[in-house]
DNA sequence: CTGAAAGCGCTTACAG
DNA sequence: CTGAAAGCGCTTACAG
C-alpha cells in the first residue's frame, strides 16, 4: 500500500529542494516558507509518504520506544491488571508516536530488560510491579535510564504512580463497619509487597477513626496459598467472625472456595470482600463487595507520566489516582 | 555500567584498525586475521562494548524487532493463554538477539499495527488470535509483512501454528463415551473461531470412530453469554443428560455457575468438561476434566518459524502441537 | 527562507 | 588479511 521505499532524498529532488527543506517541513522545526512547506506537505499525502523512524531515531539519539517490564511470574487473579496497564500504555503510547516494547522478567533474572537497555531499544521504561526490593529498578537506576513505577516503592528517587490504595481500603472498611459488623478479620498476602502495607494502613485507620467501635478483630499477614486459607478460616468460624475482607482477589478466591466446600453460605453465615477487583471476582455468585480501579487509566497516566519525562519535563514524584468502593451481595 | 558512548570508531582508533575490521571482527563475516580478531573482542570485553542495534538495524534494513498482536477485547478466561504465549515468543525472541513490539488491536481498529508496520518498527510479525475474517491478517498479507498466526486459518497462504485441537477434543470425547456416556451435550462459542470447528470436527469424529454407540447428543453452537447457558443447561437437566462438554473455559465457568445456583452437583448429578484448560479451572472445586497444551511452548515455536522464515528459510505451512488429556474430579 | 555538508553508528562492496 | 569510502535515511548547526 505505502511506497516504502520514499525517502526524504526522493521528495528532494522531486520537488527540486534540498533534503533539509524537506525535513523541515515535516518535522515542523526551522523556519520555512509556507508555500514551500504545503508543497512538501502535499506531496507527501499523495505519495503516502512515512518516514523512517529509524533512521530518524539514530540522527537524533532516540528509538520512540518504550520498555514495559511485566513479571513472568503471576497469578492468574494479577493478569486483567496487567492487560488492563498494557492497554493503557500502549494506547498512550501510540498516540504520541511511540510504541511498546516487552521485557519480562523473573524474580532472579531480568536479562530480558538488560538487552533492552544495553541495545539501546527504548528511552524509557514503565515498571507494572514493584516489589520492596525490586531489581529491575534498581537496574534502571543504576543505568540512569528514567521510568516511571506503577505501583508504590520506598525508593525516594523513583517515579511512582498507583491507585489510592490506602483510602480505598480506608473507606470500604469503615462502611463494613458503620453496618454493624462486630467481629472482622483480614487476610493479606505477602509483605513484600508495599501495597499491602498501604491497604494495611487503611484498614486499621478504619478502626482508628471509629474511636466507640468495640469489637474483636484479626490480622493474618504473608498468606500465600489455599491450604493456609483453609486452616485460618477454621478458625474464623469457630470464632463466629461476621466479616472476612481479602487483601486481593486471588487470597478472596481461596476463601469463596474453602467457604464453599464447608457448605457456609455467604452473605448469611459469613460475609466477605475483597480489597481489589479484577473483575473475576464480579462474576462469581454471590458477587463480591470490593475496590474497583481503573487500571486501563493507570498505564495510560503511567505512560503520559514517562513521556513528559522525556521530553525533559519535571513531573511530581508520585501520583495517586481514584478509586470505587463497590458493595455487592456478599455482604449483604 | 557499560560505557554507553563507546563505539566501533572508538574501539578503531584505540587499536589502531579500521572500523572494517573491528566491524568484521565482531559480527564474524569477512576474512579477518586470527590475531586481530582476538585483539578487538578482548578489547570489547574489557570495555563492556555494546553495538548500536539501532545503526546496525539501518545499515542492514532490519529492525530486530517482532512484532506481536494481541486483542484488546477478550474474556479473562483468555488471558492465561495470551500471558503465557508472550513468555514464549519473548523468550525465543530474546535468545535470537530480537526484541518483542506488542501491538493491541480492536475487533474494528489496527492503527497500533499499522504503526509499527509503516514505521518499520518490525521485521515481522506474530499474531496470537485468529478469526475467519481477519483484519490483521490481511493487513499483513497486502504489506507483505511476514508473519506466522498462532491458531488455524483457512488462509491457505498464512504460515500458522497451533495446537492440535481436532484430535485432542476427539480423544478426550472418546474416552468420555467409553466410560460409557449415552447422553451427551456440547456447548460451544462463535463459529467465527475456526478453533471451534475443529474442536467441533473433533468432538464428532469420536462418535464416527463407535459406530456402536447408540445415545444422543446435543450441539449448542455460538453461545456467548451466561443468560444462554442458563437457558440451555435447563434444556439439558430436564432431558437427563450426563455429560457436558464445553468448548472452552469461559463456557465452562458460565455452566459450573450456572450448576452451582440451581445446586446441581458435580460430578454426581451431571458431568462437566471442558475443552480447554487456562488452569483457572483446575483450581475449582471439583476440578475440571479437560485438556491441557503448553502454550509456552506454542509461543516459542511460533516465534521460531517466525525467525527461520525472516532468515529466508522455507517452512512448513501448517504446524501443529501435542495435547494431554486430564482427566479430573469432575467427570468421575 | 533555503541549502551544502557533516554527522548519528553501523555495514559492505570494492580494491589492494 | 585489511582499509578507504560510500551508503542506510534522517537531523542540524552553519552559512548565505
Amino acid at each position: 500500500m505505502e511506497d516504502k521505499n520514499l525517502t526524504i532524498a526522493d521528495i528532494a529532488q522531486e520537488l527540486g529542494v534540498s533534503k533539509t527543506t524537506v525535513s523541515r517541513a515535516i518535522s515542523g522545526k526551522g523556519r520555512i516558507g509556507e508555500q514551500t512547506r504545503n508543497r512538501v506537505l502535499a506531496y507527501i499525502e499523495d505519495h503516502h509518504y512515512s518516514p523512517n523512524v529509524i533512521a530518524k531515531g539514530l540522527a537524533q539519539n532516540k528509538t520512540f520506544n518504550l520498555g514495559m517490564v511485566l513479571p513472568g511470574d503471576y497469578n492468574i487473579e494479577e493478569l486483567p491488571f496487567f492487560q488492563k496497564c498494557m492497554l493503557g500504555i500502549s494506547r498512550a503510547a501510540s498516540e504520541a508516536g511511540y510504541d511498546v516494547l516487552v521485557s519480562m522478567v523473573m524474580p532472579d533474572q531480568i536479562t530480558q530488560l538488560e538487552r533492552a537497555v544495553t541495545n539501546r531499544k527504548v528511552d524509557g521504561v514503565i515498571l507494572t510491579r514493584t516489589l520492596t526490593d525490586d531489581s529491575p529498578m534498581r537496574y534502571l537506576e543504576e543505568n540512569g535510564v528514567p521510568f516511571v513505577a506503577i505501583g508504590s516503592t520506598k525508593d525516594a528517587q523513583a517515579v511512582q504512580i498507583d491507585n489510592d490504595h490506602k483510602n480505598a481500603c480506608r473507606e470500604l472498611t469503615g462502611r463494613l463497619l458503620d453496618r454493624g459488623i462486630r467481629k472482622m478479620a483480614l487476610i493479606g498476602g505477602s509483605e513484600n509487597y508495599i501495597v499491602t502495607k498501604n491497604r494495611l494502613q487503611g484498614f486499621v485507620t478504619a478502626f482508628e477513626e471509629r474511636a466507640d467501635w468495640d469489637g474483636e478483630r484479626q490480622i493474618f499477614l504473608n498468606v500465600s496459598d489455599s491450604r493456609e486459607v483453609d486452616r485460618i478460616v477454621e478458625i474464623l468460624l469457630t470464632d463466629q467472625v461476621e466479616c472476612i475482607v481479602c487483601m486481593d482477589d486471588f487470597l478472596c478466591g481461596c476463601v469463596l472456595n474453602v467457604l464453599q466446600q464447608r457448605r457456609i453460605a455467604v452473605p448469611k453465615q459469613i460475609q466477605v470482600a475483597s480489597f481489589y477487583d479484577s473483575s473475576i471476582l464480579a462474576n462469581r455468585i454471590p458477587a463480591v463487595t470490593s475496590i474497583r480501579f481503573d487500571v486501563e487509566e493507570l498505564g495510560r497516566k503511567a505512560c503520559e507520566l514517562l513521556l513528559r519525562m522525556l521530553d525533559g519535563e519535571e513531573t511530581e514524584r508520585c501520583t495517586l489516582l481514584g478509586y470505587e468502593v463497590r458493595m455487592r451481595e456478599s455482604t449483604k
